[in-house]
DNA sequence: ATTCTTTATGCAAACGTGTGCATAATTTTG
DNA sequence: CAAAATTATGCACACGTTTGCATAAAGAAT
């Protein structure tokens, strides 16, 4: 039932180091006897063992990716780009998820290294920033996705959305439309991503001549129950008539609590959300945001990994990605 | 930089075999000196190679999973439910996707073979029905989630939701509202999943003694599009008052397509899905529908992989798992 | 026809583990 | 205290590859 190289090299009336030669189509094989090495390992069902390969050729093929939850879409969509790609180069995918358990973020990490993975990927804020130590040990290139972590390094490199960039285009979008009193619903503290949003906003505000007014900006948890702290801008004087959330769940949240104050979106207040959910464009009305492009991240991020793997002193710029102001209709100009 | 175990063994005074028992916790080694051992190996940060540990062991402790699609939340829930239950039993889950493509399709089957990984999950029901062979020639056991395929067999056993069963209590709960006139937007032909909740909507009808009237069944397509299916439906008469569709998606696209028509759910017309994708949660009105337990049935496939992998010739019984109806706002009592 | 290249192939070592068997060291038994 | 039983450890082989080196065969050059 096993079958190894030696079987097919007796099948074929050769060594088993011809046999290796010829299925790795080794120019010092003639084609002759690499058509009957092939034919004979075809008739044998013979697969090679990508373990023994590995072990002598040091690499395993494999890049481990680490996530908080492949359930999360906007990990899944990343996901899919770093495996169709990795898939079209010969790589494999290993799946490492944490779930923000401490446990299993070490375990994950330790049985990466186990694996000997040739990269890995982490689209887990938490442990791009907790487990760095323990994540160079793989001796492996790293590359972090959106990570909230400012550290650099030769082996850590990273791959992220500019979300000054992206806070300042929707801030922007709602200025053009003639909103002249925004508010935002921030992310979580200690959040890079929360400081570059509130950033770009800033920057939108500034721009357009508008006084920044901190009083206009509420701290949510990037969750849906953050949503809820609108309630607390509608007090605000002048009452707002547009909100940049953080994010989309956040901006969903929101939607579903001014749903039950009577409060009509965007008659009475736009609303702005952020990363391109799929929800996004479901919920009613169809939510304004700006797009991660989670798949181009992914993407990226296993190209990255590729030219490290090929060279591991190459210098790779980190990656900054824009997103695209996706207009829907949860936006519309002043009333 | 690379040690191994030869160099704890150096460093800890004993032999390698020595290193190799204390470190996997052998009763032949005292503790004495496996402590002598652990302390050496920590310091000298060594991590065991899996891909040798393997080769030696014959086996791989990864278990192939094969998916159309990550980023499908359904298919994304199972492999959650797969990752986390593989995690927690030192097993390691190696990613293929198929999208639906043939060349992906038998590349990742063929590299889960040269990977040698201990069993192999397919949520994919392409790769399930077409490529039974070439999944066989892996050698491990196999599970299929939802496979719309009936074959059995010693190596290859399913994990499904009661699609029949389904289709029943959706269209039973439509019954126990009232509706008499009751339409369906049936899954692609060929599809057994089709055919199994259309089973389970004519066996309630029948239950309730309704006659089936075949004019009141549409084909759809299993996508949004297929939703749009269900303007034929409103040209029937009696006017249905209700329609059970094969999936949310087709829900989903069917209510939108009502909504333009200025067709209002629940009032002028009950909508229940199936499957309870995420967003089924947040369209308006909320989508009545049948939960599939996607998440329950990856753990299911890896408790069944797991027992399959401990003895190969176990009898294991196929499982088939109660979706649970969901009740929304999508339906009402007729009015 | 002999020497020199070139081409085709095999030998053997290595990768890093696990493990059966043998042996050395220690303890128990009579 | 000698013999027997037990405990601790090492040796060497195996897993299935890849690859440097050596050699055999064949062709080219003189």
């Amino acid at each position: 039932m096993r079958v190894s190289i030696k079987d097919v090299a007796r099948a074929a009336g050769v060594s088993h180091s011809t046999v290796s030669r010829a299925l790795t189509h080794s120019p010092l094989i003639p084609e002759t006897t690499r058509r009957r090495v092939e034919r004979a390992a075809k008739k044998l069902g013979y697969a090679p063992n990508a373990m023994a390969r590995g072990l002598i050729t040091r690499q395993s093929r494999a890049i481990g990716v680490i996530v908080t939850s492949i359930a999360d879409p906007f990990v899944a969509e990343i996901v899919r780009g770093i495996e169709q790609l990795a898939g079209d180069n010969g790589y494999r995918v290993v799946l490492g998820t944490s779930h923000n358990d401490p446990e299993r973020e070490v375990n994950a990490v330790k049985a990466l290294r186990e694996w000997r993975v040739d990269s890995v990927i982490v689209a887990s804020s938490r442990v791009g920033a907790l487990y760095q130590p323990l994540l160079k040990d793989i001796g492996a290139p790293i590359v972090l996705i959106n990570n909230q972590n400012q550290q650099k390094g030769r082996v850590i490199h990273s791959v992220a959305v500019d979300d000054v960039r992206g806070g300042e285009v929707a801030t922007q979008y709602l200025v053009s439309l003639g909103h002249r009193v925004i508010g935002h619903i921030r992310g979580p503290v200690g959040y890079a991503a929360s400081k570059n949003r509130i950033a770009g906003y800033r920057r939108a505000l500034n721009a357009a001549g508008i006084p920044y007014d901190r009083t206009l900006i509420q701290t949510g948890d990037g969750r849906a129950e953050g949503g809820a702290q609108i309630l607390k801008l509608l007090d605000h004087d002048p009452i707002p008539t547009a909100i940049f959330c953080y994010n989309d769940i956040t901006a969903i949240g929101a939607l579903r609590e001014l749903k039950r104050r009577g409060i009509r979106v965007p008659r009475d207040l736009s609303l702005v959300g952020f990363d391109n959910i799929p929800f996004a464009l479901y919920v009613d009305p169809p939510l304004t945001t700006i797009a991660q492009p989670m798949f181009e991240m992914g993407k990226r991020a296993l190209q990255m990994a590729l030219t490290l793997m090929r060279d591991s002193r190459a210098q790779v710029a980190d990656v900054v990605i824009q997103g695209e102001l996706i207009a829907r209709a949860s936006t519309r100009v002043r009333g």
